[in-house]
This record gives C-alpha cells, structure tokens and sequence, in this order.
DNA sequence: CCAAAAAAATGAGCATCGCTCATTATTAGA
DNA sequence: TCTAATAATGAGCGATGCTCATTTTTTTGG
C-alpha cells in the first residue's frame, strides 16, 4: 500500500508446484500416518493454502496415491531394467525377492504408510498399493509361468497362489523390520523363502524316504535273485 | 403429563443392551464398512442415542474390538475342541487351513471387516484383527514345529515364514472370494496350499538329486533283474 | 503498455463425524 | 415415598476433508 518494497513472488510453474505438494504430502504421510496428517499440515508444509491442493488433487487419496506412485516407479523402472540380464525363471523369482526386501529395508516410513493404506480400499478400485503389489505379482507370476513351461516347476503349480506365498513372507519381513527396526537380513531371507518355495518344509527323508526304501527292497529282492 | 398412557418401557439389562450394540454395530459395519459406519447409524440401528454406546465402549475401534472377538471366538472354540482328535502334525495343519477357508467362505462380509480393519492399526497396539491373525498363526506355528520335532518337516524351516505364506494363500482365496463371490472350492485350495507348503514348486527331478540316484539304481535293480 | 479475460490461489465456511458432558429419566435402597 | 445412584439423552465441541465466492496473478491482444 505504503512503503514496503512489495516483492512479487511469481507463481512457479504447475509442475514444480505439484512436485511441492507431492513432496510435502509424503513428509507429512511419512511422520504422521495417513489418517492423521492432515491437508492443512500438507498445506501449510508446502507454503501453500488448503484449497490449492485440491486444484491438483482430486482428494486427500489420490494425492496419497501420487505420493506412492512416484515412490514405487524408480522400484519398477530398476526392476525392467535389470530382470532381462538374469538367466533362468529361478534366479529371476530370486531377484524378484530380494530387490523387493531391499526396498523394504530402504525406507522404513514409507513402508507404514504402504501398510497402512493397504487396508484402506473399501468398497473403491484396488488401492494404488494393492495395484503396486499386483505389479510385483504379475512380474513374479510370469517367472513361475515360465518355470512350468520349461519343466524347471511342477506343471500344476498355481502361480497366483505361490506370488501371494511370497506376498505373506515379504510381509512378515515387512513387520518385523517396522516393529522392531532391526535391519534385515536380506541374504538370508532371500533364501529362506526360496528354499521354501522351490523345496517346501518335508524332510528329504520324510519326502523320499519311502521310495528309498523300496528302492532299498527292490535291490533286496534283485540281490536274491541275481547275487552278486 | 395429561391423557395418553405414557407406557413406560423398562430398561433392558445391561447384558443385552449390550449385545443390541454389538450387533447392530456388527450390522452396520458390515453393511458399510468401519470408516463410513458411523456412531449416529449404529445408534438409530439399536433405538438408542449416540451417547449410550460411550457408556459401554471407549471408542468406535472398540466397538469394532467387540464385534470381531465375537464373531471369531466361535471359530476358536471350535478349533481348540477339534484339533486334539486330529493326528500328526501335518494333518492337524491342513486341518487349520481348511477350518479358516470355510470361515471366510461362511461369511462374506464379515472378510470385508477383517481386511478393512487389517490396514486400520496404526501406531496402537496391534489391532483385533492382526491379534486373530496371530492367534490362528500361533496355531499353526505349534504344528510346525511339532513337525520339526518329529522329523517330518526339515529342522531349518521358519515356522514364523510359513505361517505367513500360508497366510498370504488364505488371503489370495479371500480376496478373491471378495471381489467375485464365487465360492470356494475348499478341498481344492486346501490341497494346493498343502501340497506347495510341502513340497514347494519344483518338478521332482529338479528337486532331489538324491530321487534321480534311485531312479538310476532302481534301474540298475531291473536291469540284473530283467537283463536285456 | 494497458485493459480485459483467463487461470491460479486463497481461506472462510460447510458438512460430517467421533466424542463429551450437563441435564434428564429411571431404578434401587431405606 | 423420598433419596441417592445409575443409565440415557442429545446438544454441542473440535477436528477434518472439501467447496466456492472472492482475490491475486498471469496471459492475451490491440
């Protein structure tokens, strides 16, 4: 009005203005969980009003969803990346695996957050997570499928059923790395789950321990008729 | 005040007022979901005021609380009266898979709870639902390692793992249950979950060498038996 | 360079919801 | 029957996601 030099800030370009929102929507997300970070946190992070959020976002979830998406493509991208130089639907399954554990291990907070919105899709589309996790399940399924195709894996597998084995011990891992904060040991629980999977829990013995012992009196038998 | 008999209706006892907010909480939650269910629905469902259902739950999470305790304590009962009749590790395992496949398929929208409800623990205790889960993981974790110690499963499985890729199974068939509303076919799940928790996904010449040394000495066997 | 139109930003305010508490109604005890 | 204890009520509080009329800034075109 007066005096004062009136600097006029210019408005910076849509884009980096959605990067703003974005970015302070995940400090936010990140410190206080979804359902309590609140818009006016995130507007208030961004320097920004309430209201000019929701002219880029349709709501607090889709701006949720951004936030996640922009986390889980550098994920995909390294992923598409590096799976066509690894030989052999196993060692691609394997891969699979434990890139998935070192993203878990890379970012703790986030990993509440996938959590937590994990169980926030009602009655709406599969949430962005779920999407994420479906992601991975597809990439892991076509590693079983081909398994089956070259003989490598049981023809009568369910490669759904198996991705979402393999779902439930990511996550386990997930949990007890969010609950305790005890780094991962990712060697390891890669070849936890791989033995698990490509072996099952039967003792070898328990396995083909009956066959060995036909096997046994088979010779047996063969002996008595042919001693050597 | 002046004409219309003013018929007094006595209070019900606080058991059963009790047991009207439960359910209609259970109705209305399952109608909607926890997040959109709200406190004002659950009053009118039960023909009381907002109020009340404070003077017998602390929060709108522990009437959640309530209602899942007693949807599954049936589930438990039955279990713990059924499971010392079964025999061997193994069996007492599928029949635990099973058991939980024909609750999720008895009762669909209750699912719906479970898994909305699921994501719902944030920095809290760990919700009702994870405390079911762990409950029917504690269950099946005792099998396993029952089964480590008799030397049916190998002695280097994680029973923590394998609860929880079993668990991952159960959730695919549940989720899947869900969005299509198909039914189950139990026996058939069961079976698929078994067969890979023992003896994984990999063809059986791929899995024991030891297998393909048999085959080779059972030949020998007929070859001395049968010589060509 | 300016005026008018378009686009962007604002923040007061709306609707909803979980929850509280002062008030009222009912029951139990003497 | 009177009184103290207990139960029930519902208006209202505070927080929150979201809207929209208004204001500010940018763009356009002469």
């Amino acid at each position: 009005m007066s005096n004062a030099t009136v600097t006029k800030i210019p408005r910076p370009p849509k884009e980096q203005r959605i990067d703003t929102i974005v970015e302070s929507a995940r400090k936010v997300f990140c410190a206080c969980g979804f359902e309590k970070g609140s818009i006016e946190d995130i507007a208030k992070e961004a320097g920004i009003a309430e209201g000019t959020i929701y002219r880029y976002f349709d709501s607090k979830q889709g701006l949720l969803n951004e936030v996640l998406r922009r986390h889980y493509s550098a994920l995909f991208e390294d992923i598409q990346q590096t799976l066509p130089s690894i030989e052999g639907p196993g060692n691609r399954l394997r891969y699979l695996i434990r890139r998935t554990l070192v993203t878990i291990s890379e970012d703790r907070s986030m990993c509440g957050l996938r959590a937590l919105y994990a169980g926030q899709s009602d009655d709406k589309l599969p949430s962005l997570s779920h999407d994420q996790n479906r992601r991975m399940a597809v990439l892991m399924a076509n590693e079983i499928k081909a398994g089956m195709k070259d003989g490598t894996f049981r023809s009568d597998t369910s490669p759904s059923l198996v991705c979402y084995m393999i779902g439930g011990a990511l996550e386990l891992t997930e949990h007890s790395f969010m609950r305790t904060g005890k780094a991962i040991a990712i060697d390891d629980v890669t070849e936890s789950i791989c033995r698990m999977i490509h072996c099952g829990i039967d003792a070898i013995d328990a396995t083909t321990g009956s066959l060995a012992s036909l096997v046994e009196r088979f010779e047996h038998a063969a002996d008595r008729l042919d001693p050597v």
